[in-house]
DNA sequence: CTGGGGAAGGGGCCC
DNA sequence: GGGGCCCCTTCCCCA
């Protein structure tokens, strides 16, 4: 109960050696779950956007204080709101308001341990490495200098598209949007003849060719393309006791 | 209601 | 330290 079972698919028997992106083995080391033989366990207590609103990972959701969808809001470069940020890198560490170096001791990276990008977000693991930088525009807090001035590129937007206006906090955000103004879709499904403007659809599209769906309901073992599908299947009720 | 596409955000890792 | 890229996730919308 409570449980989703996360089938791995079989990228390599499916994807041509042309379409590198769409391996797909990272996706399956991402999850903070236990790992097994031929697929991964959910708990829905691993699961904080399906029961926490106010997990980070929500939080952080693009619905956030700043109206991007606005031209009108996006001129990054007169952003009163951050005066500190109106070049194209974040406040200078200067500011007491954001440099808050509390612990001296270097959090550790995780060397090439990408699974832990999840849980490192949507929760503080470990007590004793307290994040010591503090976001002088939002509650967040990170480990490290340079995670810090990453996160208030969100709030300085220094990334403006040229056609709409509409800012970014990062370069290839940017070039990803404009992608919307140019149909350039440079991502090709190799099954069928849809291309895509960004990798991770693809790789959601490609779900939709797997015969079995990653990520699978654990009470009617139906099987779904996206974590969101499932998650509304089991909102819906097929999984009482999980929804 | 469900499945899927489009768009975007964010953190981590590598160079 | 910064940029680029990776990947996952989420939201919205539509068929």
């Amino acid at each position: 109960l409570g449980t989703y079972f996360v089938f791995l698919s079989h990228p390599s028997d499916t994807l041509p050696d042309r379409y590198p992106l769409a391996e797909l083995p990272a996706v399956t080391s991402n999850f903070p779950v236990t790992c097994l033989t031929t697929g991964l366990v959910w708990d829905v207590s691993l699961l904080p956007s399906l029961h926490d609103p106010t997990s980070p990972s929500t939080l952080s959701s693009s619905q956030g204080p700043l109206d991007l969808s606005s031209p009108s809001s996006v001129s990054c470069s007169s952003s009163g709101e951050e005066d500190e940020g109106r070049t194209s890198d974040p406040p200078s560490p200067d500011s007491s308001d954001t440099y808050h170096p509390q612990q001296t001791s270097r959090p550790r990276r995780n060397s090439k341990n990408r699974a832990g990008q999840r849980e490192d977000k949507s929760e503080a693991t470990v007590p004793a490495t307290r994040p010591a930088f503090f976001c002088k525009h939002c509650p967040k807090e990170y480990n490290s200098l340079g995670a810090l001035k990453m996160h208030i590129r969100s709030h300085t937007l220094p990334c403006v598209c040229p056609t709409c206006g509409k800012a970014f906090s990062r370069p290839w955000l940017l070039r990803g949007h404009i992608r919307t103004h140019t149909g350039e879709r440079p991502f090709s499904c190799p099954h069928c003849n849809r291309a895509f403007a960004d990798r991770s659809n693809l790789r959601a599209h490609l779900q939709t060719h797997a015969d079995v769906k990653k990520y699978q309901c654990s009470t009617c073992s139906r099987t779904f393309s996206r974590m969101s599908l499932l998650q509304k299947h089991s909102a819906a009720g097929c999984c009482p006791s999980t929804a």
